[in-house]
DNA sequence: AATATTTTCGACAGCGGTGTCAATGGAATC
DNA sequence: GATTCCATTGACACCGCTGTCGAAAATATT
């Protein structure tokens, strides 16, 4: 109608022609509805690959109310490596759709845009179903909007309201369990936790792994044992120090991710310790900071961009089951634990 | 028509009609478009936000042939922290002008998907421009498929051809001759720089400045100072070995990016130095890496942020005049040297 | 005051698909 | 052979907006 066409395409109306039928046995054949004979639809599927056909999503959003289109949610895109796992994630289980993936932020509350920046991209992108990430997953206002636009939507690794809707997650507990055991059957005892931020659920969980493991080989944690953490290298620095400030010096650490696991090497590093020789640290997370780290970290792989390809899966797979949306569902990942440099036996 | 109305919406006719205007006039006032008396643009406008009306995407694309997409493409989402940064700044400029952030992905040739999977993407979505960041900004194969697909696009610091397109970079060269000269300001005067891969456009530009700064102050940059790296911080750790094993060791080392700077800062500590204090290390990009290491990571700010968020401006506002597309336009954004805790004057 | 211009506005035809529903025709049933 | 029944298929309205173009109203010109 108005602007020259990018590159003069053809539309249904091309393909029903040249396949003398009519645009809505095409329309069918696309849309793998069944009803068309096995002979037409055949043909049209050769005279669509033959022309090179793809279906307007324009039109056909219009027309189906569907928008193909997927949001994935984050609280700030820049901030954590953690991002881009889950955007290969997502667009991996998309592309295999016929979906697109539209990345969209939440600022907090104090910046431009904030919560209700991000209230109108919803209602304007006409996402068919979004994936929250943490912390977005928990925001109650996030949530609130979410749900007042009407979307479906899946979350990754929610701390809390494991009802409120469907969710993939790993077993961070169990993984952190087994990654004391492993401190602890290479022979450590002394063996040090630095746990993150008080309100963060994933932490929790990796603490209370740790405490169950020490009390499976009967010893109790030591308060002391535990020093606090913010998640960042330098927090894993500073609390790396006051554990080796103690009158029973740790043998090995275990730092509740990765990045602290680097500031407590520096730590290490700081005090004259030989790691893994003088002090074991293993790490959490798998980012690649564990594979930059020296020595390269010992930690337990998330396996993030799964559980974003399965988020986006079960969205899609709720689409055409409406029952779905209301009935609640998880799906558990697997987490890996990963063997590099940071650890080993304590000196005899 | 069809499904339940996620939450029902008013449609343009409803806007019209509470205003007593015709369709069209509405078109035109949420469209900016001149032609309507003052009075009436008003009174459309207040009742536009009094029923909390927006235009649907789907019908606005259909009939003005603009999707108001945007997309990012990358080599590989997960891999780089870039990507995120990239994002950050697309979206801030997409949200300013009412488009919307598609992230795409190419996967190298022999991935399943490719380059192939890419083109096909590229049509489906129907862009209306794309941002191209390094390395696929130069990769002639997509470089290819955008232009068959007629895209106006506009890339992100590409390393040659710079006639083919608009594009946004930095000054790299500039910017690590400026590196470089604050180390010798410092009083280093033997100061090795830790390269990029051969075919990595930055990393060459960012010799250059090195290669500048020491003929600068009269001297002839030794050849065994300047170590191979690949950009990674295992590459950096090496070259670090090699340098550290030199007859005349350096004071000070320069890693043309901060993960091999990281991998300098462990090969440092292996060989017992203390960082600033026995060796200077400085980094270039500024990413997360920087601010984790420890020590905390002397470099150069890349403004990566806004380089993307200058190329969709660019992209947008080229869409308003055609002539833009074909005119090449560059815009070059600053750098900033970042001072932290891997650098000091070398001990007397 | 009559006419020429310009500004403002609306009718209407698409954009390229999908949903509804009725028509067609050969196989199955009686 | 007439009737009923599915499996196929197509006609057509419609999704919600923008572009074109002509009409009406306001303003300028003579």
């Amino acid at each position: 109608m108005q602007r020259d066409p990018p590159a003069a395409k053809f539309t249904i109306v091309d393909i029903a022609r040249a396949a003398g039928v009519s645009i809505k046995t095409v329309s069918r054949v696309i849309n793998q509805e069944e009803g068309v004979g096995a002979e037409t639809r055949a043909r049209v599927l050769e005279i669509v690959a033959a022309m090179g056909y793809r279906p307007n999503v324009s039109a056909r959003s219009l027309s189906s109310r569907r928008s193909y289109l997927i949001g994935v949610i984050f609280m700030r895109v820049g901030a954590y490596h953690y991002v881009g796992e889950v955007q290969v994630g997502a667009m991996r289980a998309c592309r295999r759709a016929g979906y697109h993936l539209v990345v969209e932020q939440v600022l907090p509350p104090d910046a431009v845009g904030g919560v209700q920046g991000f209230a109108d991209e919803l209602r304007d992108a006409r996402f068919d179903g979004v994936v929250l990430t943490p912390p977005t997953c928990d925001d109650p206002e996030v949530l609130a909007a979410v749900e007042t636009a009407g979307l479906p939507y899946v979350r990754i690794a929610p701390d809390r309201e494991f009802e409120r809707s469907p969710y993939v997650f790993m077993d961070d507990r169990k993984a952190a369990r087994e990654q004391t055991l492993r401190l602890w059957n290479m022979g450590h005892r002394r063996i040090a936790f630095i746990d993150g931020p008080a309100d963060h659920g994933s932490a929790a969980r990796r603490r209370q792994g740790y405490i169950e493991a020490l009390r499976d080989r009967g010893v109790e944690p030591r308060p002391e044992w535990i020093a606090k953490g913010e998640f960042l290298s330098l927090s894993g620095f500073d609390a790396t120090e006051r554990l080796l400030g103690l009158p029973e010096r740790p043998t090995a650490i275990f730092a509740a991710n990765d990045e602290m696991a680097v500031g407590a090497l520096a730590a290490a590093a700081k005090h004259g310790l030989s790691v893994p020789r003088d002090l074991s640290v293993v790490g959490f997370d798998d980012t690649p900071t564990a594979e930059a780290a020296w020595p390269r970290l010992t930690t337990v792989h998330q396996p993030t961009a799964e559980m974003a390809e399965a988020a986006v899966e079960m969205l899609i797979d709720g689409f055409g089951d409406e029952r779905l949306r209301a009935r609640v569902a998880a799906r558990q990942l697997d987490y890996r634990l990963v063997q590099r440099d940071s650890a080993a036996p304590p000196l005899a």
